[in-house]
DNA sequence: CCTGTATATTCCGTTGACGGAATATACCGG
DNA sequence: CCGGTATATTCCGTCAACGGAATATACAGG
């Protein structure tokens, strides 16, 4: 209806932890469904839906490889996107879970390095495909 | 259970557009359920429920004068709770709905300027009850 | 073509959000 | 105590979100 829209759907994106956890790993760089699983130690189904729904929403990008379903933040996000997940980024940055959940992507890192090769990876240094 | 519910509770309380907007004008100063009714032409019943759902995910606090219930943000926010009212009053900058409810709440002004003599009105340089 | 792996979808039950009609409560002035 | 105004709550129906089990789809390698 109203230009609001967007702004809400940001919001109805972001009221679920799960979700929001997702978007604060995403915020280091694309990733893969089965990534996900392990880092959230959540079921497939779970993971599964709840980036389908920032999908439709169109808070995420995704793009096939291979067997993959590689999953990342939109490459032109629009204004209140980028506000809202910097604004995410900032309020997270003492939080235990979301914490862990970037230590855990730490340590995962040499298992995803191929990623970097298929997309623009973390650094937006590098495009190349 | 975590850290991040707060956080939760905030983005569960900003995915409704009624919401949206009544935390938006608070940006502007606190004011009393009828006033709502007529900003965001809502029936009553609606407005003082969303009212009553901030008021319990503790994004606004009340006071009752006399007849009326006040309603404002909180005196002191967390610094989740400011940050985000900061990103919506940005993001909803150029949007219709939000802009004309301002307008709407100038023309309301005259009206309501009592509410300044009870708490601390729009301008944070009062205090005085 | 068959198997295994990665991911999506369907089906189903539970729960919470939402809105409205009706009713209840609180406060005021007389 | 009464009537009126402002606000909250209850009751009820609808609907979307959520999670899981089971199933389906897509792709790679042999």
């Amino acid at each position: 209806m109203t230009e609001s829209n967007s702004l809400l759907q940001i919001y109805q994106c972001f009221c679920d932890e799960t979700r929001l956890r997702i978007l604060h790993i995403l915020g280091q760089g694309p990733l893969c469904v089965c990534h996900f699983q392990e880092l959230l130690d959540e079921p497939q189904v779970k993971v599964s839906k709840h980036l389908g729904y920032l999908r439709d929403k169109g808070l995420v990008e995704v793009a096939r490889h291979q067997n993959w379903m590689i999953y990342a933040l939109p490459k032109r996000p629009s204004p209140e996107l980028e506000a809202n997940l910097r604004c995410l980024q900032d309020c997270v940055q003492s939080d235990r879970l979301f914490k862990s959940d970037l230590r855990r992507l730490e340590a995962l890192r040499p298992k995803i390095a191929w990623l970097d090769e298929v997309c623009g990876g973390a650094t937006p240094t590098r495009k190349r495909k």
